[in-house]
DNA sequence: CATGGGGTATCTCCTTTAGAGATCGATCGG
DNA sequence: CCGATCGATCTCTAAAGGAGATACCCCATG
């Protein structure tokens, strides 16, 4: 069993069809029937099953599958390995939520941007879960997510705490007044953005229900949303006291535990670290302990 | 790259020359210059420093080289892992330290040889430290060794807690008494065994230094030379049960925390996890706790 | 200093393997 | 029933890989 075989495979298993996998492997329908017959002699096991419109897996393909994916990935961090000279070049894409990019990020990319030349640096935004999907898929090499993770192939190393802060409608005296009668709308970056569980948690906690839940995917949304009085929502407090300086909102602090939201960065436990990311890594561990967080009155 | 060239790589890495390992793999020697030199030109840096007496690695080829190491193993585990239809068969190779082997495994082997008739069970004997390296080197598929362990690539689960206890030539009636004159003599089953150095570290606490440590490779040889006052040893107390019975030692036990000490069956936590090995763990999981220690006076 | 032995690079066959293209049979939907 | 789609098989061709001979390089040794 070789490599390339493997590839065929996978191909063969993603796309369902030796028809397809040929198409996307630029040669001809044939030579995918022969190698997978080749494979399937070697194993000693059937690893499709033949339909009239394409190919299925069998129990012994299903449990090659994550194997063929596993080498192939090996083989490109091998690759990264072997011609990585230890100057951080290339591209470096990093996943962040969206208020740590905000808070504290501009700073640290800068510097490190600086620091490195040669790397393309890139950043996208999401949520915790997202991130790590993305992390655990191989599309990015680390991110910024709320901890703690514990995922068995993902490290993490804490970065930042972040004390978090409910921000309603200006003239809001408490929290309470905000959720009179027991309930609160409130309003949330995104969709299974990890602030909002906590919102809920900590409403449900006071015995308010939360009937509706707004999303707006920008920051600015939000503040505009809850300043007119639309909902109440939770954000880092550094990112609230600008706004609420301006008298746009009101800020109501919340016991330490609570508000205390510990941001991590992961990356994946078993892959190559590649000069970039290591350089990167410490960077902003350096960084990150040492920075105090943004000041707010 | 190919995982084809990643096994000849690993052959000259290996073997420190073309011609060696053009020997090992049944070629020619033409042949593995040829694809050393096509490796390299299509990762664009040098492999090897060629010398007048063979080959050495690069920088490049050293970071390289685990990962041409890690594609075999892992084309193995996908071998096996697609023939692998269920039913535990095929060769599984267990380590385990004599004591634990001694005391407990008898009934759980012959009980999962019993329900597993087509797995070539083997046990290989040695030391916690041995049997570590062995578990890594994949010359193991698991052991049970003295616990924790705690190594980033080896899962560990607990399985039995053994009482540890002092045995000394028949008559003496305390440790004291045995390490009189603050010395003692202590004989143990191997060299690195684990009990060694818990039995030197609770002498020291005593104040008893150990001038002579007698290495014995069977049980009975440690018994017999304890029961001739040799020196003293440290062993599970349900182990020396019998022998005590029969008045050839003395049998002393310690406090608690000095005397308990766990086992652990470890494994490879990236490493394919055959039938075999998970109906074993299962089956000694679920009998380790369940069973109850020996009985003794 | 010449020489021999152990090692690598290169060149030339030659076998084997992989790719391309045509064709056949099976299946399914209209 | 027909056409579209897909997999299996066959043949031809191109490319890759293995074998062998040889050139060259370096070092130890007499």
């Amino acid at each position: 069993m070789d490599s390339a075989e493997l590839r065929v495979f996978e191909a063969v298993a993603r796309t369902g069809g030796m028809k397809r996998a040929a198409d996307e492997l630029h040669t001809v329908q044939s030579n995918i029937t022969a190698r997978i017959k080749a494979l399937e002699d070697e194993l000693g096991c059937a690893l499709f099953e033949r339909h009239s419109r394409g190919v299925a897996l069998t129990h012994s393909g299903e449990r090659l599958l994550p194997y063929a994916r596993r080498v192939a990935w090996l083989l490109a961090d091998a690759r990264r390995a072997a011609r990585d000279e230890g100057i951080p070049g290339g591209p470096l894409t990093i996943g962040s939520l969206e208020t740590t990019a905000a808070l504290r990020l501009s700073p640290l990319l800068a510097s490190y941007a600086a620091l490195c030349p040669e790397v393309d640096l890139a950043l996208r935004p999401g949520t915790t879960a997202e991130l790590i999907e993305a992390v655990l898929d191989r599309t990015l090499e680390g991110a910024f997510v709320c901890g703690p993770v514990a995922h068995p192939s993902l490290t993490e190393r804490a970065m930042f705490v972040e004390e978090l802060a409910v921000l309603a409608a200006p003239g809001i005296g408490s929290i309470e007044t905000a959720t009179q009668g027991g309930i609160a709308r409130i309003v949330v970056l995104r969709r299974g953005c990890s602030y909002r569980q906590r919102l809920e948690a900590l409403l449900a906690q006071r015995g308010v229900a939360v009937p509706r839940v707004m999303e707006f995917g920008t920051l600015e949304a939000i503040f505009g949303c809850v300043a007119a009085g639309l909902g109440i929502s939770l954000l880092p407090r550094a990112l609230i006291g600008p706004v609420w300086r301006e008298g746009r909102v009101s800020l109501h602090t919340l016991p330490a535990p609570e508000a205390e939201v510990s941001t991590v960065f992961i990356h994946r436990r078993e892959a190559y670290l590649s000069s970039a990311l290591r350089a990167f890594l410490d960077h902003v561990a350096e960084r990150a302990l040492t920075t105090p967080s943004p000041r707010y009155p």
